[in-house]
DNA sequence: CCTTGGAAGGACATCGATGTCTGCGGTCCG
DNA sequence: CGGACCGCAGACATCGATGTCCTTCCAAGG
């Protein structure tokens, strides 16, 4: 800057206007300084400007999700890019794998880093951490889990509802023995969803059997391993019900395996890519992922451009996509009418 | 800072020593004065450090992909920052959604906020605009795709060896009609793609017919309808190379809506998840995504290290994984013994 | 002709942290 | 016993840009 003012023969405080717009310069002298700086190849220093500003903002927010590889997440990603996009607002990324230490440090990291706000999928059972933060001015807004021990924003699905329909959905087609699978329980999503499972339950009338619930899954693998267990057992389930979209992948690989894909009904939770191609269908409960990230970003904007009402968990609905997978009536084998 | 200092009864200087491990602080001191800090709640301003410091450098990258919604471009994006986490350094992502514009915008951008350096999976034509800016001192690493009119390092799968395999594993099947479907050749990996199919084709002694060549299929519907049009036009292809993996999920939604998928061979360019739970599984070149985003980051890496060796593309091999739908032989009645 | 006012541009301090240089007190050696 | 040297800490300048305040200059009015 000081070497186009130079060149221009002007003090640097004079460029400074000209970069900034300023209509105090007059016109022309205004083009001999823009001609000076193209010469010269000069561009502002972001990182000097944002210090100086009283303001501290670096049109940047971090969004820390659970593995950026899934597809939920990258299409939650998205999402946020969309939005931020339109502001001319970057995006730091940063996956955390279930790790709340994770969490924390790179929470931390990206608000040293001078972050405006932060989009976070939480792993750690408790956000009270950001306590500080967030009186030192940083936003923060949840997605697809909500905060512990913190008052703010969250953007979430109906995990309990849509777990309650999946299984009335089951129910309907005459199920009277549904498994669960799932994430452990200590996600809040897991949580809900088995929560709605088992109220599902209880309000047909049925009990909830510990033998054909089998949470902690977490990985594909885990969950072929867990259904050719139920599978194998003595009194197998009619119907699955599997809580996640990696899960219900390994639900549906372990049924082919078994060659019971026609025969045992599933209906999962969060659609997935090609869950229509597959024989039989998927039957899913979808998220409205994109309305997720939507949301999440434009509350976080929200609150960045002043909004500092209470916080609120905005709840988006979720649908459900029948296709034959769910559709699947018990064996009058099973039956044993008990 | 300043406050810290203060309340230790030093000066600012000495905090600074102290927050950056210099070792020529006396013990107790350090000690007051770290407690100090903690009693303040003081947190370093990142910006006004990397500022003063002359080497610039933030601890942060850029990566510019596609679209980050895409399961390739998702894989890609977990394996740089699989690297970059081990540095401690952080990563502004950003979408091109094939816009050279925008390529260019956000590269321009990215550098003003002072990345160290980008890995870029580029959407233009052209990559001559980051000449400038390479002499400037940011590193640039390509993946994916070769930069044009720019001399600098590249990461890409061998897509024309790959395509050459597609081709060959058909033909042993006694294929000799064989379609392509990809995207636009105004895409470098595209057209190596198509490259390798030509080139193939005439190994084996078949000509290219454009006929059965269907290029600038960027999304799943519109390879839906380049293949449906195909099955029914008057000399319909016994066997499809789809040269992408979102042309292939089309392709695939396309056989089975004309229930083909069992009589027309077809062979995807980039696996998929759930690829082996379809029926026939697919049979697809595989690229390793993890190695190809390893590589790049890791050269980038390098690159800010001080390597300043000529720049050199790297090749990454494909495979094949074979699961059936590329191992259908065609139909008797097709072979109309040309 | 002097005053006044507003427009235009410059000098200086400042954001937060760190490189450089200096100064102080003490130790070690000849 | 004096000087060289070292460990330690502070004063000051600096990174690049901008907020604040001030000066200059010119035109219009009295």
């Amino acid at each position: 800057m000081k070497d186009v003012a130079a060149l221009a023969g002007v003090a640097v405080k004079t460029v400074s206007r000209v970069m900034n717009g300023d209509p105090t310069v007059a016109p022309d002298l205004a083009a001999r300084i823009r001609d000076a700086a193209g010469k010269l190849g000069y561009r502002p220093n972001l990182t000097a400007s944002s210090l100086r500003r009283g303001d501290r903002r670096t049109a940047t927010i971090g969004l820390l999700l659970e593995d950026v590889a899934n597809p939920f997440c990258a299409a939650l990603l998205r999402a946020v890019e969309d939005v931020t996009r339109g502001r001319r607002v970057q995006i730091l990324i940063g996956s955390l794998d279930e790790d709340p230490d994770r969490e924390r440090d790179l929470a931390i990291t990206l608000i040293d880093r001078g972050v405006d706000g932060l989009v976070i999928m939480p792993a750690a059972p408790d956000q009270s951490y950001l306590v500080a933060e967030r009186r030192l001015g940083t936003r923060v807004v949840f997605v697809d889990r909500e905060p512990r021990f913190l008052d703010a924003d969250a953007v979430v699905s109906s995990n309990r509802l849509g777990a309650v329909a999946a299984v009335n959905h089951l129910c309907s087609f005459g199920h009277r023995r549904i498994a669960y699978l799932g994430d452990s329980p200590g996600i809040a999503t897991a949580a809900h969803r088995f929560d709605g499972y088992r109220h599902a339950l209880e309000r047909a009338g049925l009990d909830t059997d510990p033998l054909i619930v089998r949470q902690g899954l977490r990985t594909v693998d885990a969950a072929i391993q867990a259904v050719t267990e139920l599978l194998s057992s003595a009194d197998p389930p009619t119907a699955l019900f599997a809580s996640q979209n990696l899960v219900t992948i390994g639900t549906v690989k372990a049924l082919r395996q078994a060659c019971l894909q026609e025969t045992i009904a599933l209906v999962g939770f969060d659609d997935f890519p090609l869950a229509d191609v597959l024989v039989p269908g998927i039957t899913a409960i979808t998220q409205d992922v994109a309305q997720l990230g939507h949301l999440a970003a434009e509350l976080l904007f929200a609150r960045l451009d002043g909004d500092d009402s209470p916080a609120r968990t905005h709840v988006v609905p979720t649908g459900i996509i029948t296709r034959g997978s769910g559709e699947i009536r018990p064996a009058p084998t099973m039956a044993v009418g008990g």
